[in-house]
DNA sequence: AAATTAACCGAAACCGGTTTTGGTAATTCA
DNA sequence: TGAATTACCAAAACCGGTTTCGGTTAATTT
């Protein structure tokens, strides 16, 4: 049914080495054998398989990447460009992506153990980087060629790619300062995961860098779902000194901060700002849209690959780190400020009792407007 | 540095072939000479090389699946659990899961032999089936397994799974039927994909059934995403005749008809009623939520994966047919209609005259809450 | 006690490639 | 013209497994 090198050197009257060194450009081949025999790959559709070349190269051209769908927050919306990216990469190279997914911690660590063990792929791409990331550790006892998609702690070691996330909170957190926001939250995502210090971080430096002392900051940590960011959003509005910009570390919390802001009768973007991160697509249908920096996920992925193809083929190839940043999307949900926290907060008490009388007058705007 | 069948052998003092009887389970291997070859290789952490096992074996112990990342509409959102669901079936198997990405249809048809002829996958899993699917005919041609998410024609010869769109959509139209609406919209999407002729079918199935004579089925095609689907709807909600109710092909489309409720001033769920389909993350967060139909994109991998196990595995199985139902989420967005199609058309165009002093009036509103 | 049979395992073939080795014919050089 | 290259390719070894084959030893059977 397939057709092997044997069939195609029979079919030639040649050897099936003289074949191998015809397709893989050996010198000692003459040019008019090299032709017959691409003549004849094409004919008789001949492939070499890449198993069988795996055996002796011991190359499996496969890169792994393994995900956690239970941590549904970070990797869902990202994903189909981040693959994109990777595959598109390293096909040029002949590679192609091997992607498995685990239920645990401890099931991701044996997954690319095995996986590289058993000469499944060549190599991994980190995405998610925890602090003193156990998959490195294993990785690095195996002299597993590896990108991580995050920093972590020892970078020198590992090539890297990463958006600067310090520097985009710190924007982000300059820009409510100077819209005149002086009480703020940030609400963190996985505390486990580097990306979250690197925020925090982005958000700690803007503040040092404005404060004559004025400005409140809050800090919460493992915020990463909408209900999260709901819950926290109200808690802290219905205190006697709410923050009126909020820095998310995740788009889905800032989308539940919204949601807060929303029930409490305030509008978002005007009376409380939220800035998020990360792009995903519903912070494009919420209202108001969600003002957050727009990660390129190909871009990330594409270049974790091309800094993996390095590692496996270059010999002695030099680790190497990128940073980039991501794009600011300007809109609705952050603007100057309205009211200071005090004010935030009688507004809100108020609010609460004028909610029904509210009610009434907007019953009969409707009623007006229906005759 | 990596562990060989023969490393094992010689640390045992026994020939690599007894080795692989012993692990791979033959009865020819004394009991305790199978728990010595088991124990060293624990010890020594052998793992047999699945390039060196395939070339014998003939397989490669993945499946693949190729992405074409172009068309963002349908595959972002569900990526993560199919994928879940895939590589959790296969894993049972000891098979992993290729993923590939194709910038054009030639390029994804390219792949797919490509991958097959070199021995990367042993058989493919097809999203997202087209009418007359250009990839059947070629992996036909190469004999591969493979699995279809999704339906086409001649479906005999195939196995494939797929969720029961002409029911859901049945369901969706008797229930906005029911909820009195008798000028309907459905906005189709990928015209080339067969799920599209299905959810039609759906749509039409109902109304025959309902039908007395005055139901009116407006149908369009290529509604793929919020851009269309909000200037499709701008269009039929300024018509003569505009539809109550829009049954939505797509959950990206029908977020966009509602964006163009809303532009016209329209409570979507109560002036117009809307249903989508497939359950992407947006349609928890816009406002109204939206009433779609939410599928299992884990189930629908998973039982893609165990269908194509089997065929792989077990010579002479047979192909087979899923077929499941997607849940109802009944949402914001659809309603009991409230306006006919005559009054709809005649309220829009009076809404555009009453905007200036309708916004008189919430100003006034906001002003004596202020105080 | 001799002849079978069963249990066990080493040796070798094999899978489909790649790479090395070695040999022959044609060419170039002295 | 003889020697030394060069060009080219067949043959064989190899990669790391699996599987077949065959032989030795021990246990049964007759």
């Amino acid at each position: 049914m397939k057709i092997t090198i044997q069939d195609l050197a029979d079919h030639l009257g040649i050897s099936k080495g003289t074949v191998s060194r015809a397709l893989r450009g050996y010198a000692d081949v003459s040019a008019s054998t090299v032709k017959r025999v691409q003549q004849a790959a094409k004919e008789l559709g001949y492939q070499p398989s890449a198993v069988a070349q795996g055996i002796k190269t011991g190359l499996a051209r496969s890169v792994g990447l393994i995900l956690l769908p239970k941590s549904r927050a970070a990797s869902r919306p990202f994903l189909m460009q981040f693959i994109n990216g990777i595959s598109t990469s390293i096909a040029k190279h002949g590679y192609t992506l091997t992607v498995a997914t685990a239920q645990s911690d401890a099931e991701m660590l044996e997954l690319h153990r095995d996986l590289f063990v058993q000469r499944k792929v060549d190599g991994f791409i980190l995405p998610r980087t925890m602090h003193n990331d156990p998959r490195i550790q294993i990785l690095d006892q195996l002299k597993a060629p590896l990108v991580l998609y995050g920093q972590t702690e020892n970078l020198t070691q590992y090539s890297w790619f990463d958006i600067n996330q310090v520097e985009c909170f710190r924007r982000a957190t300059t820009r409510l300062l100077d819209f005149g926001h002086r009480h703020l939250a940030f609400l963190g995502g996985d505390a486990p995961l580097f990306y979250n210090s690197l925020r925090r971080k982005g958000v700690e430096f803007s503040i040092r860098e404005f404060d004559r002392g004025e400005v409140q900051l809050q800090v919460f940590e493992n915020i990463t779902t909408v209900a999260d960011g709901l819950e926290c959003a109200l808690r802290l509005l219905q205190s006697s000194q709410p923050p009126t910009g909020f820095l998310c570390a995740l788009d889905l919390s800032a989308l539940g901060v919204i949601r807060a802001i929303k029930q409490l009768e305030l509008i978002p973007g005007e009376h409380v700002s939220v800035i998020g991160y990360e792009g995903i697509p519903e912070g494009e249908f919420s209202e108001p849209s969600l003002t957050t920096f727009e990660v390129d996920q190909y871009e990330a992925g594409f270049q974790c690959g091309v800094k993996l193809m390095q590692l496996i083929h270059e010999k002695g190839a030099k680790v190497t780190g990128t940073l980039t940043m991501a794009a600011l999307l300007e809109r609705g949900s952050d603007g100057p400020v309205r009211f200071n926290s005090s004010e935030l907060a009688t507004f809100i008490r108020n609010r609460k009792r004028l909610l029904s009388s509210q009610e009434k007058l907007h019953r009969m705007t409707e009623k007006s407007l229906r005759n």
